[in-house]
DNA sequence: CTGGCTGTTCAGCCGATGTTCAGCCGGGGC
DNA sequence: GCCCCGGCTGAACATCGGCTGAACAGCCAG
């Protein structure tokens, strides 16, 4: 999952990179309204957590920039505590959630599993694709209770796999979703860690589909469960 | 299905080249105007993607030209973010749909499967000849609810046919739109896929019109669905 | 400083995929 | 009824994409 921070505090913006990587995500992140829209435009994030406070343009401009065309990633905000105006702005701009400062990073944490969760269209707080299961809260896996240990890269890997079962992701997509910005575009890390993934979970569950891409399903004889 | 790809910066073109590749296209690619133009009114696109700020001559002026020469080739404009007169220029030229830079890779690609399924006249986003069904999205293909394992190309030579099925296709026309520029004309390639698609989808599904080319038509038998 | 753990790179291997070829088949014209 | 041409098919082949094991580099902890 890949997430664009957009604040100006740096202290406060250090604290949440380091939650955000923490927690599993690959974060970008933007220091002004400018740059924020433009990378909110350019590259795909699964969530933004946006504050509203912000210099050159304002966070809610910048938001309503990215509604109107189109761009459906669910947005976070942050506001300054008491400052309902900026949080009507925020809303009517399209936020899909709000935090006001102070805050605790755990509460941000937990609003954003939500707010991802609820964009890929599971209800439950759980993910699971057959006998696999992976718990966002801890950042762990397991297949048929027994727990997996899978480094954070690998993690990552199967998280958008998983929120994505079924469809066939390509290779390029899973760059752009587990890396920031910059990664060298030619190289079979990604190829690696399907290998170490599948090593792992078991094999059957990724399937290569040649020259696309790869694609998480059930085992055939596991019970499906939402 | 074969698309042409008219845009200047490299940086873009390389990675739009990619994505559309992956999406299962056959790609052309012009890095200006004339050569757009050009390739436009030669080879049998079934889209074009055209970037508007172009070298030598510029977008709509190449697009004016197609539509005035009857090519109705659904084309799908890029611009910059803005430039209104240039979006304004592009629709009166003849555009059938834009997209703003900087824009995701899969809303192009979303879009264009939109136009390419307008352009076929059909509603349904899944295309269905029978109990034959392919879905375009996933790139997968199905005989009554059961899936077919697909190469590449098969699924390709696939597409086409069910895009215009009832229709009689000749090699030729199947060659240009499946293969980009230069293809080797006397080879009888076709002829094996039909005879391994045949095989995969079932026989009778696919008719051969002696000195023509061949028919996709849906068994008699089978209630056929919008 | 040292030792592991993680992520990346590389090279070789393997199988899938696309292409070619040669021979066969069958329909239509004579 | 016969011949010829276009189309079909099985098999062989080359190529390319993807997989794997291992080595390497960076980082963090002890």
């Amino acid at each position: 999952m890949r997430i664009l921070l957009v604040e100006d505090d740096p202290d406060l913006t250090r604290q949440l990179k380091q939650a955000l990587g923490d927690a599993g995500y690959a974060v970008d992140h933007a220091p002004d309204g400018e740059e924020a829209a433009f990378l909110g435009e350019t590259e795909p994030y699964d969530a933004i957590v946006l504050d509203l406070g912000l210099p050159k343009i304002d966070g809610a401009s910048v938001l309503e920039g990215w509604r109107r065309a189109n761009l459906a990633t669910p947005v976070l905000i942050l506001t300054a505590r008491g400052a309902w105006s900026e949080k009507v702005a925020g809303f009517d701009a399209g936020a899909d959630d709000y935090l006001t400062k102070p805050f605790h990073t755990e509460e941000l944490l937990a609003r954003l599993r939500a707010l991802l969760r609820r964009s890929a269209g599971h209800a439950t707080p759980s993910l699971t694709c057959g006998a696999l299961r992976l718990d966002p809260r801890a950042a762990r896996a397991s297949v048929a209770g027994e727990p997996l240990r899978l480094t954070s890269l690998e993690y990552r890997l199967l998280h958008y796999l998983i929120m994505h079962q079924g469809r066939v992701i390509s290779r390029t997509e899973l760059v752009e979703h587990l890396y920031d910005q910059d990664f060298d575009r030619d190289s079979n890390t990604i190829e690696v860690f399907i290998g170490r993934v599948r090593k792992k979970i078991g094999q059957g569950r990724v399937e290569t589909v040649r020259g696309l891409g790869y694609r998480l399903i059930a085992l055939e004889d596991e019970a499906s469960e939402a």
